[in-house]
Parts: structure tokens; sequence; C-alpha cells
DNA sequence: CTTGGTGCAAACATTTTGCAGCACA
DNA sequence: TGTGCTGCAAAATGTTTGCACCAAG
């Protein structure tokens, strides 16, 4: 909903992840290892938000021996790349996202049961665009979390 | 500043919040020590969005004597009653922010320079009331961040 | 008085880091 | 072939818990 209908201006979407991680680690004089495309491999079959710990069961999952440093390792150089960023976590594990074309996170958490409902608030991306706008900056997405009680829970 | 005024329909905010807290454990036996006290006077200083560390540095600036332990003990209890929740952070460290009258927290975050710059939005009082009533629902609060660059920085 | 609370320190969970050997550009 | 990378295990956070003693109701 949020990408792929929008040409022109802000395409920049259509290189494959891994080209730039690997231009960006060339940058930097670091290397594109195997490890590190199957570190950014595991993110991208994760789709979504999502920790350290589910790339490292991924990864498992796939057979792939990378050890939980290196996972740790190359996902602060995908931050650094601007591949993926840290986004608000209400657990104790920290969470992030794909920074493109990755639909953005909406949520209602019930205080009370503490169910979290995704919701689609499609009002959020106009309100963001503005809000970018004015402040002369380009968004690149947002988290929002709304938190609610059932009406009876008056507490 | 958020209370005394505003008699009669949604009045919940003018017990104070200790009175709150006691009753709180006072139902479920448990007891409302000095040190919950103090810690709950710190967290109301703190005022907005806090995380434990916070509220140890403040209860050591008031020279009480309260212990790392008993400040996250009485942070669960607290959440328990009612009195906090806990919130969608971007650090390490847990963050809370008192469940009463508190401001929503919008920011937004520039991930090219990593700052963090608070903006008003008022339109998602609105959003989020309306959203909670499809739902059934009553809200209790939210949080919303924009991750944004500048233009230039296209990447 | 009694039951629950406190501080301390050790235990935990997650993430970071030092180091010796290994492998990609 | 050299510089950067990996895995391991130890260190560094942030948070929880066991226990002996203490205090609020």
């Amino acid at each position: 909903m949020s990408s792929a209908s929008n040409p022109g201006t802000t395409l920049r979407i259509t290189e494959p992840l891994c080209a730039v991680f690997r231009r960006q680690l060339k940058a930097e004089g670091q290397k594109y290892t195997p490890e590190r495309a199957q570190v950014l491999d595991a993110i991208i079959g994760l789709d979504g938000i999502f920790e350290a710990e589910q790339v490292i069961d991924e990864l498992r999952r796939r057979r792939h021996r990378v050890s939980k440093a290196t996972v740790y390792r190359t996902i602060h150089l995908m931050q650094e790349a601007g591949i993926i960023q840290r986004v608000l976590s209400e657990g104790d594990q920290a969470q992030y996202q794909l920074a493109y074309g990755q639909r953005p996170s909406d949520t209602l958490v019930r205080l009370d049961t503490r169910e979290v409902i995704p919701i689609d608030v499609p009002e959020l991306e106009a309100l963001r665009e503005r809000i970018c706008r004015e402040l002369g900056l380009r968004a690149q997405g947002h988290r929002l979390q709304i938190y609610a009680v059932a009406p009876e829970d008056a507490s």
C-alpha cells in the first residue's frame, strides 16, 4: 500500500538491497562476506519488524553457521548503511525494520489484555508527508502505537 | 496543570496518584511503604516518559536510599496498578509513562543525524479516538514516531 | 505480631568486545 | 597477500531473583 504505486520522485527501491549493502560496504573499505549476505537474506525473509534473535533462528533454520556476534555486528553495519533502521519496541529486545518499501506498523495495544492489534491508519501517510514537508525533510517511515482499554475497565 | 478544573464526566484524575497506588496495593494485600511512596514521587517529578535509571538517579538526587531492586519491583507494581504503562522505546532500556493525564509523545527521528525532534500532531487525538470507538475501546494514550532524512541525503 | 518488604549480591538475558586464526577482494 | 572478518568466550549492560533481616499494618 505504501510503495510501488508512487513513481517518479521518490523511486529508489528498484536496486536490490544486497547491491546497496555491497556498495555501502565498499565505500567504507569493508567486505561483503557470505555471512553478511546470509544475514541480509534472512532479514529479507523475515519481512517486517524483526529482532536479532529471529535473525539468528532464521539462519539456524537455513542451516547457515553464522555466529551471534556476527549477526549483531552485521545488523549494526546495515543500520549504518541505511538498509535497516531501529524502531520503537515494547519488549526487552531491540527491533529493526527494513528501511525501504516496508509497510509501516501501526498497532493498538490493549493495556488490559496485553493484546496487540494491527490497525490500518491510511491518514498517517498524508500526515507524515505534511509534517516532513513543513520541516523540509523526506519521510522514510513511521510507527504508531495507540494504547487502549475496554470501556468498562474504567480503573 | 491537568486536574482541579474539570469536574463531572471523565474526572478520574483528581484523585492523587499516591491514593490510587495505595488503594490498589491494599486491594492486593500489599503495603504502601515509604520506599514505594518515594519511587512514585520521583516518577511524578520526572514528568513524561522515563526509564528505570532516571528514577534511580532522581532518588539519589533527593538523597533517598532506595535500592535498584526496589525501584524495579515498584515499577512493576505500578504497572499492575495501572498507574504507569510501558511504552515503545528505541534504546536499550525499558521506558514507561504515567498512565493518566500525560501528553502523548510524538517525535520525528532524523535517520541521518539521529536527532529526535518533538512534534505536535493534534490530529492524532481525533484519529485515535475514532479508531478506539470503532473497536469499542477507550483510548489511554499513543505514541508516534516518524522517520525522516534530509532531502539531499537521497542515499 | 505477622506477613510482606528491603537491600545486597548473585543470577539472568541481551548485546558488545578482545583475540587468534581465517578468508575475501 | 594483506586487511578486514569470523567464532569463541569473556565482558558489559539492564533487569530479576534468593535470602536474611526489617518494618508497616
